[in-house]
DNA sequence: TGCACAAAACAACAACGTGTTGTTTTTCTT
DNA sequence: AAGAAAAACAACACGTTGTTGTTTTGTGCA
C-alpha cells in the first residue's frame, strides 16, 4: 500500500470538500445536493460515490476536519499550561476565536441555533470534552460544588457557543480580546464557584 | 368569513401536525417527507399543498406552535411577578421544564446541538426575548455591568438550552427542582453580577 | 520509455420524492 | 335539499439519488 495517497484521490476529495464548504458558506441551504457539490467540484457524480456513501457522510467528515483544525491549533497551548487562573481567560479560548475568525462567513452559517446540526453536534462534543478535561484538573483542589462537573462543562460549552454565534452574527466587529473577556466574566463562576 | 375554521380544515391540519411530530419523535430524521407525513396523517398528498407551501413551512409552523405552548404557559406566572430574587430560581423556569417533560422523547429529538435547527432557532429566539425582557427590568436598579445586556441574555439562553438538552439526554431522571436549581446556581452570576 | 493498474469520466438505469393540474367525491353550511 | 368548499384521486413532468458497465486518463514501476 502506498505510504502517500494516490494524488488523484487526494485531489478529488479536496475538490469535494472545498465545494461543499463553498456551498455552505454561500447560502442556499438546500442547494447542497450531490449533484451541486460534484458540479462545483468538477468531479463526476459517479466518482463521488467511490469516496462517500452519501451527502451526509461527506458533510460529517468535512465538518470533523474543520472542527479538528480549530481545536488542534489549541492543543500546543493547552499542553503548555497545567492550571487555570481565575483572573485571566485561558489563552486557548482566544486561539479558538482566532481560527473561527479566519472564515467568518462559513462559521456564521454553521454555529448556533439555526446553524448546521451536524456541525453543532461535533463542535459541542469537542468543546465539552475539553471543558471536562480542564474541569477535572481544576477540581482536584477545590471544594465539592453543588453542581456536577458534567453539568458545569455542558453549561460552559453552551455559553461559549452562544457567545460565538452572537459574535459571528454581528460580523466579528468586536476584537477577540473583548469576546474572550465577556466569555470569561460570565463563565468564571461556573469554573470557580465560591 | 367563518368565526370558526371549517372543521375539515382544522381536522386536516391537526392530522398533519400530529403526523410530523410523531415522525420527529420516532426517529428517522430523513423519514420526514411530504409523502410520509401525508401517508401517516391519512391525508391525500395533493391536499397537503393546499395548506402548506412545502415540508419546511409545515415544520416551521408546527414548531412555532409547540414553542408557543411552552412559553404561553409561563406567561401568567411572569405577569404576576414584577421583580427577580437572587436567592430563588424564577418559577417560570420550572414551568417551562414541566411543559418540556410532558413530551420528553419529542423534545429530546429537538433541543440541543444535533437537534433540529428550526426548533433550536425558534426556541432560542423566544427564550432570549424573555431573558432580555427580564434583564431590562432587573437592570433598572443595578450598577452597569462590564458585559452588555444582549450578551448576557444570549449566554443565559445558551446555558438554559444546554442544560435542558443534557437533562433530556439522560431521560429526565433528575427532578425538575434539581435542574432548576443547577441552572440558577450557574446562571445567577450572569443576572446578578457583583 | 512503455506497461499494468487504479482512478476518473461517461452514459444510462430504475426508483423515489416533489409540486402541479384537472376531475370526481365527500362533507359542511344554510 | 342545494350550493359551496374541501378532500380524494389520478396523472404529469421534473429533479435527485444510488448503481452499473464501459471507456479514457493518470500514476507508479520496471
Amino acid at each position: 500500500m502506498a505510504v502517500v495517497l494516490d494524488p488523484r484521490i487526494e485531489r478529488t476529495r479536496n475538490q469535494l470538500r472545498g465545494a461543499v464548504l463553498w456551498l455552505i458558506e454561500h447560502g442556499g441551504r438546500s442547494d447542497i445536493t450531490v449533484q451541486e457539490v460534484t458540479r462545483r467540484a468538477g468531479v463526476n457524480r459517479a466518482t463521488f460515490y467511490q469516496h462517500y456513501r452519501d451527502k451526509d457522510e461527506l458533510l460529517e467528515r468535512t465538518i470533523e476536519e474543520l472542527v479538528d483544525e480549530v481545536y488542534d491549533s489549541c492543543a500546543p497551548i493547552l499542553a503548555g499550561v497545567d492550571h487555570f487562573r481565575a483572573d485571566l481567560v485561558h489563552p486557548s479560548v482566544m486561539q479558538a476565536l482566532y481560527k473561527i475568525r479566519e472564515r467568518p462567513a462559513l462559521f456564521a452559517r454553521l454555529i448556533g441555533p439555526g446553524g448546521d446540526s451536524t456541525f453543532n453536534r461535533i463542535f459541542a462534543e469537542r468543546t465539552e470534552a475539553l471543558s471536562m478535561q480542564a474541569l477535572a484538573v481544576q477540581c482536584a483542589d477545590e471544594p465539592l460544588s453543588a453542581v456536577p462537573q458534567a453539568v458545569r462543562a455542558r453549561a460552559s460549552t453552551g455559553m461559549f457557543l452562544s457567545i460565538c454565534s452572537m459574535w459571528l452574527d454581528h460580523g466579528c466587529v468586536e476584537p477577540i480580546e473583548t469576546i474572550a473577556d465577556w466569555y470569561w466574566k460570565l463563565t468564571r463562576p461556573v469554573w470557580f464557584p465560591e
